[in-house]
DNA sequence: TCTGGGGTCCTAGGACCC
DNA sequence: TCTGGGGTCCTAGGACCC
């Protein structure tokens, strides 16, 4: 593949970012985003933030702030474990809307610049410089990774004007090395590596830092001594391919020699869409039954309303339980007509739920809806048989 | 006092059809 | 009566990501 210039841009402790917006008063301190397990701190609203340690739930921490960082504590860490290490830092309960109202503003705000974009979620984008880089450095003698840099400052000075947030960009020939590179200078830098730099600036990192390596394959990756990229990269692949299977061995092996051909894509179809929600108590299927129903008729219908207005129907519908010990089963049924009715789903669900021997308590219901399809979509309807 | 909610992709076995 | 290989769909679970 000839030469590309591929960037990756990460909001900078975006969800906190935005509340900062809005409360520019506690710059500075200790914030984390998350919770929303009402609290009786939520009473005493107004001008008071409560702090971690008053918090009592479930929740996870969605964001935090540099500030509270420095405690220790991070994305994904339970609200009371954290409460443990940063007290004092103050809690916030999230805001989707006005985080997606935020996303839009900053893509529409790279668009400007460059359009080819692909979201990877609510903080996050692929860019595709290279038509961009190719047209300002054609027949110049100009080093096109020069102009890559330029681009993606003028990109950043762009999110920061229209939303008063900042970011960080990676620019790299692929989009596995650009979402390692943007990591490397935040908050609001800026990270160029080409295909020369990943000995230097990759293989020191730990196995970990690669995008598709979770904890899983961490810990069994430490177990064969295999600690850096760089160890990664010097494994014999066939011992890699023997250890985690053809597919993912073969992957880490290239992922570790920075080699990574994958297109940014504008657009994809959604394959499923889902409603899920962790109690507050673990109910119990048979003392909490009418609870319990009451919940899932009510993910249904949320569900169906999902469907609706983003204008999807499913066949194949599946309900998920979390038991009180963690453990977590999924069921499916596949139905024969594509729906985005409440009651077929439930219907459907239900037969699902009838599946599942309910000998615990119940921590998390979840509802899901795949084999999508645009309903009226004529591909997806049945032709009628000629004879 | 552990561990949210919304997704994607992969694997693997069995059914079923050609 | 026995045997085979390929393709697709369905289901369950798990790893991983934001």
């Amino acid at each position: 593949m000839s030469q590309r210039f591929i960037a990756h841009l990460d909001m900078d402790a975006f969800y906190a970012s935005v509340e900062l917006l809005r409360y520019p008063e506690l710059r500075g301190r200790p914030v984390v985003i998350g919770g929303r397990r009402r609290s009786v701190q939520d009473a005493a609203a107004g001008t008071v933030f409560p702090t971690l340690r008053d918090y009592t739930g479930r929740g996870v921490i969605t964001t935090a702030t540099y500030e509270a960082r420095a405690f220790g504590v991070n994305s994904g860490m339970g609200l009371m474990k954290a409460a443990k290490l940063a007290p004092d830092a103050l809690l916030l309960p999230a805001d989707f809307d006005e985080y997606r109202r935020y996303s839009r503003m900053f893509k529409d705000a790279v668009r400007a610049v460059a359009p080819h974009i692909e979201d990877r979620g609510i903080d996050e984008i692929y860019i595709d410089l290279t038509n961009l880089v190719m047209l300002e450095t054609a027949g110049k003698a100009l080093d096109p990774w020069v102009r890559a840099r330029d681009i993606a400052v003028n990109i950043q000075q762009m999110v920061h004007e229209t939303t008063g947030l900042s970011c960080s960009i990676g620019v790299t020939p692929n989009k596995l090395l650009s979402k390692i590179a943007s990591e490397f200078d935040k908050p609001a830098g800026i990270t160029i590596l080409r295909d020369s730099d990943t000995v230097t600036r990759v293989w020191p990192l730990a196995v970990r830092k690669i995008n598709g390596i979770g904890p899983k394959a961490n810990a069994r990756l430490e177990t064969l001594g295999i600690h850096t990229v760089g160890d990664l990269a010097k494994t014999d692949p066939s011992l890699l391919i023997e250890q985690f299977g053809k597919s993912y061995g073969a992957w880490m092996y290239e992922a570790a020699h920075g080699r990574d051909e994958r297109a940014v894509t504008t657009y994809s179809e959604p394959k499923s869409i889902s409603r899920e929600t962790t109690f507050e108590n673990d109910l119990h299927p048979v003392a909490d039954r009418d609870q319990l129903t009451q919940i899932f008729t009510d993910l249904c219908i949320k569900l169906a309303g999902d469907l609706q207005r983003k204008g999807y129907a499913g066949k194949t519908i599946g309900l998920k339980l979390r038991f009180d010990n963690f453990k977590t089963i999924t069921r499916d049924h596949t139905i024969d007509a594509p729906t985005q009715d409440a009651a077929m789903i439930r219907r459907a669900a239900g037969a699902c739920l009838k599946r599942v021997p309910l000998d615990r308590r119940i921590r998390l219901l979840g509802v899901r809806v795949g084999s999508l399809s645009r309903p009226g979509d004529i591909s997806t309807v049945r032709a009628p048989a000629l004879f």
